[in-house]
RNA sequence: GGUGGGGUACCGAAGCGGUCAAACGGGGCAGACUGUAAAUCUGCUGGCUCAAGCCUUCGUAGGUUCGAAUCCUACCCCCACCA
């Protein structure tokens, strides 16, 4: 199966642009997706292009991942709807590193014959001179084709402040890094979010006005979710790579939680399992949902794959303590502190739990498992909240050393699903 | 620049001198049901408090009044039509 016959396979081709198909039929071609350094790390929203230079390797084609750590200084337009507060360079520097190391996971840099390249924009960007650029590149871009493009059309017509010309510039430099992947690396194929779609045929314009020659472009869809929440966020923000930001625990959280109606989609997006593997749980979730092991395979598969079979252990040994209603207070503190360690904690004196302890509401309230004291009580009032897998009956109750786990951990849960940890201090005020 | 209409809690939107911490809808949280799903149903949804109650909130700053989200003054910001 070629590359295109996979994307279409995956539901991941949103459009392409015309002879794109059959240019992909030649084999070892070269594609590239830019990331831009925005934040200091990607996150799972990041992962259908990704996953597309994935795909676009493993059909043999050469995959080239660009950082934009000259873009990013600048800020693409496309899809926002507001001017965005410009980066230092050593944010995007910094960001620019951190996004290389995550792309590791997922592509082969080394060892074979099509290994990923990974290039920085900045290489050329940094060094290009204004007058240069306006008559080498801004030549070739009439300003009422730039005027059409959605990116730039949204910002002019909607409310708002309307766009700045740093912004306006982003597509020119965006074509600019197409034309240079294109000589410099034989590079021809552009794909993206379907976000993209204006700032790759730019490239392409470029390419055709400066060399004569054909490039090609394909975006992906934007991925939607059932319950219309922008996909990749939960309650907690964004779902990051970075496990600092989100732990393997709750990355791999994040896979069990999704909607039976979005498995089987994004099954096809992420699963590098073979066709029938991903149609045989295709049919389980659609015959025997309840066993839910579609879901579990995507996390396990997703989990893995970034955080390595250590980072999996660990957020599966969690999830059967957490999930699988085992009494916490028979297990060992050592193990406690294992298995929580990826889940929010905070810290108590072991002083204020002597004699007569404390309001259980004014701990929950200063820990942060609850917004407030009195929405502490609320929850507790509503059977909403448990102390060690056990729910609390009175909100009037107090906690004392005896209701630590070996005098150092209290485990709360809120809801279903939301632990907190609190350690018990060894002293100090 | 002229004329008219607005700015209310997370969002939308009622209220137009006391009974307003503020209707209603959405969102959020919890409970029941389940499969750590969806849908549905129920409750809660400013803070402190066991509670009575107290404190903060209706664009900003003043004022009138026993009492203001509601009336007056000034200011800031939005929207519509006109120029």
């Amino acid at each position: 199966m070629d590359f295109f016959e996979e994307l279409r396979w995956r539901g991941m081709l949103q459009d392409s642009t015309e002879g794109t198909e059959k240019a992909f039929a030649r084999p070892g071609q070269t594609a590239y997706v830019g990331f831009d350094p925005t934040a200091a790390s990607l996150h799972v929203g990041h992962l259908l292009p990704v996953m597309g230079l994935v795909h676009l390797q493993r059909a043999g084609h050469t995959p080239i991942a660009l950082v934009g750590g000259g873009t990013g200084l600048i800020g693409d337009p496309s899809g926002k709807r507001e001017e965005r507060k410009l980066l230092t360079r050593d944010e995007v520097a910094a960001n620019a590193g951190a996004v290389r190391a995550q792309l590791e996971p997922f592509l082969e840099f080394k060892g074979v014959s099509n290994a990923a390249r990974l290039v920085n924009n900045l290489e050329w960007l940094g060094e290009l001179s204004m007058l240069d650029f306006l008559r080498d590149v801004g030549k070739h871009f009439p300003v009422n084709v730039m005027l059409r493009k959605d990116s730039v059309r949204g910002r002019l017509e909607g409310e708002g402040p309307g766009l700045s010309y740093t912004e306006f510039s982003y597509l020119l430099l965006q074509s600019y890094d197409f034309l240079r992947l294109f000589t410099d690396h034989g590079c021809r194929f552009q794909l993206g979010g379907s976000d993209q779609w204006g700032n790759i045929t730019g490239g392409i314009d470029l390419i055709r006005r400066v060399t004569g020659k054909k490039a090609f472009g394909a975006v992906f869809p934007l991925i939607t979710t059932a319950s219309g929440v922008k996909f990749g966020k939960t309650e907690a923000g964004a779902v990051w790579l970075d496990p600092d930001r989100t732990s393997p625990y709750r990355f791999y959280q994040f896979w069990m939680n999704t909607d039976d109606e979005d498995v089987a989609r994004y099954l096809r997006y992420f699963s590098l399992q073979p066709h029938a593997e991903i149609e045989g749980l295709e049919e389980s979730l659609r015959d025997r949902p309840q066993e839910r092991e579609a879901p579990e395979a995507l996390a396990i598969e997703m989990t893995r794959r970034l955080h390595g079979e250590t980072g999996l252990a660990r957020a599966r040994r969690a999830t059967e303590i957490l999930f699988g209603g085992e009494a916490i207070e028979g297990l060992p503190a050592t193990d406690i502190e294992d298995i929580f360690s990826d889940v929010p904690s905070s810290e108590v004196p072991a002083s204020a739990l002597e004699g007569e302890g404390e309001a259980v509401v004014a701990l929950l309230g200063d820990a942060g498992v609850t917004p407030s004291r009195g929405e502490a009580r609320r929850a507790i009032e509503q059977g909403g909240i448990y102390l060690n897998n056990r729910r609390l009956e009175d909100s009037r109750t107090r906690i004392t050393l005896d209701d630590a786990i070996e005098g150092r951990f209290l485990v709360f849960r809120r809801g279903k699903k939301r632990y907190h940890l609190v350690r018990v201090g060894t002293g100090g005020p």
